[in-house]
DNA sequence: TCTTGACACGTTACAGGATAACATCCTAGA
DNA sequence: TCTAGGATGTTATCCTGTAACGTGTCAAGA
């Protein structure tokens, strides 16, 4: 069980990771009642976990805690967890990690832009609003139309900048 | 061994495949002089089979190949040879599939965006310089430098939005 | 009330992607 | 010629993801 630990913390500024875990959670419910989608035990539990972790867990890892909190210890039982709160717009992928994060702004349409260090692994999400709008613009050059983008960028964060030169 | 067909074709405009496969090699040769950096067989070979497919490849669909043109059949064989033509700009890595497609502008140091069709599965690469700018512009108000991006894209390309609606 | 259909959950089994670690070999330069 | 570094090859294993099937649950309509 090698704890494959991806990223570390999930925004490069400090914040009160109870009050946003609580927070995202009551939006989850709120969004999910809105859209007729039902937040079972497992999807809410994953949330939870994601929320808790406050960084990016591989599918794996996820599964693990679910599995001892009772859940299905099976590798579908995690992706389709995933896989519906990514749908709703409450959790991330991030490919470059192998990865999912709970998302920072649940409700606000939004093109998340994904900060990644490589040095301290921490993981942000900046607002990629005009990056998006610059994919669409290249895009429609060749007459292509975007659905969905990932963005994700690596680099050093504003800390490890300053400590490794 | 299900053919795991990931995409089709390389870009949505007809082009000389020949040409451009040739000019590819070329290229690398010349990239790889210039640079002091050995472009021994395996390498070469699997810079080709990414050239002659003309689509983007998963590592295992490239070792298939490179196994029967005599060379290892590990998997660390074609991970390898992918990882330095990557590192010198012959190859690029698409995450979204899991694959790798040869570079449609060796030398030029650009960012590429990647535009992939849900539908056919067509991939094309897209300038990427004006989105970078974005990219790092909206990394900078957080502080984070950014070093490397990836941007891919899903949606519809021109054929498919003209035949589904 | 009973039926039925959609959806969620769970499991098995496997396919596909990636890497660590070690042995061998080749080659450019001292 | 010798040698150090890089390149190749192999073994073994791990991580990631999905197809397919069976069961349970709940709500709408007969």
């Amino acid at each position: 069980m090698p704890d494959t630990a991806i990223p570390a913390a999930c925004a490069f500024a400090d914040h009160d990771h109870a009050a946003c875990s609580a927070a995202g959670l009551a939006q989850a419910e709120a969004l999910c009642a809105a859209q007729g989608a039902r937040l079972t035990p497992v999807r809410r539990r994953t949330l939870e976990i994601l929320l808790e972790a406050h960084r990016a867990l591989g599918a794996y890892e996820v599964l693990e805690r679910l599995r001892s909190d009772g859940f299905g210890g099976q590798p579908p039982v995690a992706y389709r967890a995933l896989e519906f709160l990514e749908a709703m717009g409450l959790v991330h992928r991030i490919r470059r990690l192998n990865a999912f994060a709970a998302c920072m702004r649940p409700g606000e349409a939004h093109q998340a832009l994904f900060l990644i260090c490589r040095r301290c692994e921490a993981l942000a999400e900046a607002p990629g609003g005009r990056v998006r709008a610059a994919v669409e613009a290249a895009a429609a050059e060749t007459g292509f139309a975007v659905e969905r983008a990932s963005l994700e960028a690596t680099g050093l964060c504003p800390a490890c900048r300053a400590e490794a030169p």
